[in-house]
DNA sequence: CCAAAAGTGTTTCACTTACACCCATGA
DNA sequence: TCATGGGTGTAAGTGAAACACTTTTGG
């Protein structure tokens, strides 16, 4: 056949939260996963991980693969996010790339773990590296779309440890959402969902009342969504 | 370049509602547009609008292409909806689509109007025929999109005649969220908004109470969103 | 005058918001 | 004992939901 064809990538936009728990005194923020360009073009420049889907692969499979081989990164959350395809966006030629949103516990970001990637790491959102291609669009699209996520589905868990607390749980949701909470309030409306179980443990260790621990209820969401249950923040 | 190449398609959901105006009394409901497969595979069989992204085309611009050229029509509302591209899902060889959702106002659904389509049809949801590829699933992802968007973001106006009553506008709702809504509660939601625009006009015709036509204040809309305002019914 | 849809208010209840102090811990 | 963040309740206001009758029109 003489049809016309293209390579097809992945890129995923994926964030990770700094600060909110105790991973050594950063400020509070959303971080982004970004690798270092070995080859032209863009080279040195920083740029989303991804790379071309395989013939006998599935989408979301390619992007997962290329997590795993960029930066040693398994998501907790990945959804897909939007398709760019500007004829221009490759100056090698064009290149259509299916963009993913992922989420990952701070357990995931050992800082640059045992990879193959030359150089990846994570970046504050508030001083990032320019980026390679139209990257920066789709970094916009995936904050975008994070903040209007975070308010009826609980996914800040995914970035958030096993255990937390309820004070970590608020000032994530404060840097996602890009303003403060009132403390009462943001803890009476989560008790009120039902999904946080009580550890029972506190943590020590910090020079002032120990914190309790909480989970989040996984299981109970799930059944709760089947029956048609709404989570908001 | 040696890379993997796939041909590249767009797909549109494009969604009418019939039975919410005066359109010669069909009972209210959905219908989305199809197309008749002239050829193989799937040849015979109704399915999805759409076709190849050509060479030099922004994706966007070949859905719309392609909706003008198979049914003649131009959606007024249009957003990417989501990449399908499971390995098998063309028995041909391996394609990547990029589904759309469009939502078209009465108007442009003269039955089949003077377009090369051999056979362009709207279908009610609720009698489809079986479709081509993987486009049922493609349209199930559709639906659900459209019934979470319609309750935030004023979209439903673009499925409705310029000048419409509130009758119609709560059924058309009604339709998509596939519930009844109280007719009270719907009409004083509806008018703190803010953005009906009184026509001073009746609808007159029918054998009982002439209801009064609004319009939707497009520009209104547009400047308080900017300013934050947010949408929900 | 009848059938059919249009139009209109009030009450109840749940949720949101705003707000300030004492408690437990480690240094 | 001090500094630091953890943890708790109440009152006022706003929006959601439930609910039934009168009005207008054409036939």
């Amino acid at each position: 056949m003489s049809l016309p064809r293209y390579p097809v990538a992945v890129d995923a936009v994926v964030f990770g939260a700094s600060g909110v728990s105790v991973d050594g005194g950063r400020a509070p923020g959303l971080e982004v996963l970004l690798i270092q360009r070995g080859i032209e073009p863009f080279i040195g420049q920083w740029a989303l991980p991804g790379g071309l889907v395989l013939p006998e692969e599935d989408i979301e499979t390619a992007v997962r693969r290329e997590l795993l081989e960029e930066a040693g990164i398994a998501p907790a959350w990945l959804e897909q996010l939007y398709t760019f395809g500007k004829p221009d966006r490759d100056p090698r030629g064009r290149t259509i790339t299916v963009a993913w949103l992922g989420l990952v516990q701070p357990a995931q970001y050992l800082p640059s773990a045992s990879t193959d990637a030359h150089d990846a790491r994570w970046w504050s959102l508030s001083e990032l590296p320019e980026l390679a291609f139209d990257h920066a669009d789709i970094l916009e699209v995936a904050r975008n779309r994070l903040r209007g996520k975070v308010r009826y589905q609980p996914v800040g868990f995914d970035l958030l440890p096993e255990a937390f607390t309820l004070t970590e749980l608020q000032t994530l949701y404060e840097v996602i959402l890009e303003r403060p909470l009132d403390k009462r309030n943001f803890r009476r409306k989560i008790g009120r969902t039902g999904l946080l179980i009580d550890t029972g443990e506190n943590r020590t260790g910090a020079a002032h009342r120990a914190p309790r621990l909480y989970r989040f209820d996984r299981d109970r969401y799930l059944q709760l969504e089947k029956e048609g249950y709404l989570f908001e923040v």
